[in-house]
DNA sequence: CAGTGTAATGTTATACTATATCATTAGTTT
DNA sequence: AAACTAATGATATAGTATAACATTACACTG
């Protein structure tokens, strides 16, 4: 269970604001609002979305990009190129820079959960790389997977990308 | 080295398709062909253009995609969604069922590595997930990382996804 | 071989995702 | 206050992907 609130991903925000010259303008606290109050994976549209839902100032598709941006270069937005969507981080403090970011995604209801791993784990299964020339740099990491709630619902086989189409997926 | 021949993926994908009831049509032979021959790393629409350069009759994006889809579909052609682009596949024949792929991608030249790893190391890595009711499901794993090449060049950094963009990436 | 059914493609339109560019605003610094 | 810079507004456009329906090509039946 975890405790956290949007005031703190906001206050986290400040810490990393000040510390880089950077600014957290009430556009991106909103956003930080919104991702905290959405929870599930959604499309840079959908965010707009939802913040012309829950903002009273209205937000424009270009705006919420660059926000994202900004929120993912800071680590507290991930960016799942599975599912092309965006969710707010899970582990905003006591991150490690020797851990990286595991996404297992339920391909049947895009429940996501995130764990950190050993960056260390990432390299042992790059070793067959690093034999090639290949060294590795900063990966995250999404796994297609089924959570528990779903597991009982097995009606259908959900592979990744192509053919077998995700149901749940719009 | 790679001793491999559009013909011998033609072939394969001849195999798999009388177990299936699908046809390898000539369209499908030629996209082969053209992914073959490209070898990086293309977008659909970059795949377009290829084809209706190297092959004599035009064919439309719209038309790709069902042959990209029907292609990875067989798992002659893999859609690497971190920088949503298309590529042969680099291990058609001896791949087993407990292997899943894993790609490491050059950020800064794209040029790709594709070995087959241990599904177990997946499994290993998601032990995390499962003592919360996670299951992985056939993901396969891409990896920003840097060839031997570009490791001599060292100018520029080059994170994943946001901030520092890739220079060489149009 | 004609008739029928299905797989695959052609064709057109449209939805969805992302960035470029320039103008404007809002803080910060001197 | 003036100058500078970060951030956003606003508009346009590029790039990616799918929907829907018509047509063609192939396999199968009789
Ligand atoms: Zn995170
Ligand atoms: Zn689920
Ligand atoms: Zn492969
Ligand atoms: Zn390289």
């Amino acid at each position: 269970m975890n405790t956290m609130d949007a005031r703190d991903f906001i206050q986290i925000a400040k810490n990393i604001c000040e510390k880089t010259g950077s600014r957290l303008t009430e556009t991106r606290q909103h956003m930080l609002e919104v991702l905290f109050t959405v929870e599930t994976p959604k499309s840079a549209y959908e965010l707009t979305d939802d913040y012309n839902r829950l903002v009273n100032s209205p937000i424009m598709a270009m705006s919420v990009y660059r926000i994202l941006n900004f929120l993912a270069s800071i680590r507290l937005v991930h960016h799942l190129h599975s599912i092309n969507k965006y969710i707010i981080c899970k582990h905003p403090i006591g991150r490690s820079e020797d851990q990286v970011p595991l996404f297992l995604i339920c391909t049947s209801c895009q429940q996501i959960e995130e764990v950190a791993i050993a960056a260390d784990l990432i390299y042992a299964l790059s070793d067959h790389a690093e034999s090639r020339g290949f060294i590795s740099a900063g990966s995250q990491i999404e796994l297609n997977s089924l959570c528990k709630k779903c597991q009982s619902n097995i009606h259908q086989h959900s592979p990744g990308d192509f053919n077998g189409q995700n149901p749940t997926n719009k």
